[in-house]
DNA sequence: GGTGCAGTTCACGCGGTCTTGAACTATATG
DNA sequence: CATATAGTTCAAGACCGCGTGAACTGCACC
């Protein structure tokens, strides 16, 4: 089901499932790995193969032969571009000669997190400190909550905003701690 | 579905599904909020609000108390306890005049989210440098690979370790950060 | 030993998410 | 304009994880 397959051959059947590009075996690592990662992180293990196929391969694909070289399909493909792309960390670009659209991948993936988990975050914990005090308002217009589980109810708000601010700086520091790796990501996308 | 239900009355219909423990209104807001956290967070929603629950309420229940405030089967009460008592987050007490175990909040949450999740990246970002690490190893053998190729998937390997330490760091931060209020959390549950 | 209750384990079903595949739109080409 | 190919959208289905409920174990008290 993965999608290792086969390093060398020409087609052995033509079942329809089967007929992939040539990923190379270390390339079906290499992508394996860095969709792990990213579903790990909350994202489709998909999208993150993509961008690592688009990565490593240094020139950009067109989605026909992201397709075939993931073994995903047409729609998914569609999809995963367009996901990524809205989170800039694939460009589309269309080459003069050609008539299809490519892309190519954008080397900063910490963008696509940051910005992500930012956001989630923003509408997330939002929500989340909006409904503690929204118990809290509650509580305490019942007027018969005894007052140490009232306190333990704000010490949990306190809690989640520390652990909020925590979050926030994380992003913060990861983004300008990894800056320099992007540099070094970047530098040879242009040689 | 939700457990949110009201606020006083007596049973209203006997259908299995409803009667629940009296979980004030504002009780369940925040318990819910706190699972919806946790759940975002990456562990089960219901472990989370199981805690929540143990700590507004400040002293013990009973697995049985916890299963029909929250609604909840015996078997997942069951599994719950048991994920957060190994996590250390839930500390399990025998009170000499009672029968069953009881079950308290410990007050260290964050102990847990950072436990877990050191333990979940150490076993998982260590396979993922294992699998970058063979990637390069068979990318180098196969000996065809073009040069720029194997520098971009060593990048790759780079970023990892990055993000990794970056993780390890926030982790770290988190818990001296959020130290102070853990002492906050605690002073209460002694008084 | 028997009865009853607390707690554990696990096969199954439900719900939600991701992917597929086909219908559809858009764009180029003869 | 007809045809082919690229790209998008969406309903249906595959897949997966969680919680349930029932069978089971363990323990206490009679």
């Amino acid at each position: 089901m993965k999608g290792y397959l086969w390093t060398g051959g020409l087609e052995a059947g033509r079942g329809e499932g089967s007929s992939n590009g040539r990923l190379a075996p270390w390339e079906a690592i290499a992508v394996d790995a860095v969709g792990n990662v990213i579903e790990f992180w909350g994202f489709k293990r998909n999208q993150g193969r993509v961008w690592a196929l688009l990565y490593l391969r240094g020139e950009p694909l067109t989605a026909g032969e992201i397709e075939r070289e993931l073994d995903l399909s047409k729609g998914g493909v569609s999809m995963l571009l367009r996901d990524l792309e809205r989170w800039g960390v694939v460009r589309r670009v269309r080459l003069p000669q050609d008539s299809a659209w490519r892309y190519g991948a954008e080397t900063d993936l910490i963008r696509m997190v940051s910005h992500v988990i930012e956001e989630r975050e923003a509408g997330f914990i939002e929500r989340i400190r909006a409904d503690l005090a929204e118990a809290r308002r509650m509580a305490e217009e019942s007027g018969n909550v005894p007052r140490e589980h009232l306190a333990r109810l704000e010490k949990m708000a306190t809690l989640a905003e520390h652990v909020e601010r925590a979050l926030r700086l994380f992003v913060k520091t990861a983004r300008l701690d990894v800056g320099g790796i992007l540099g070094a990501l970047r530098e040879d996308s242009q040689r």
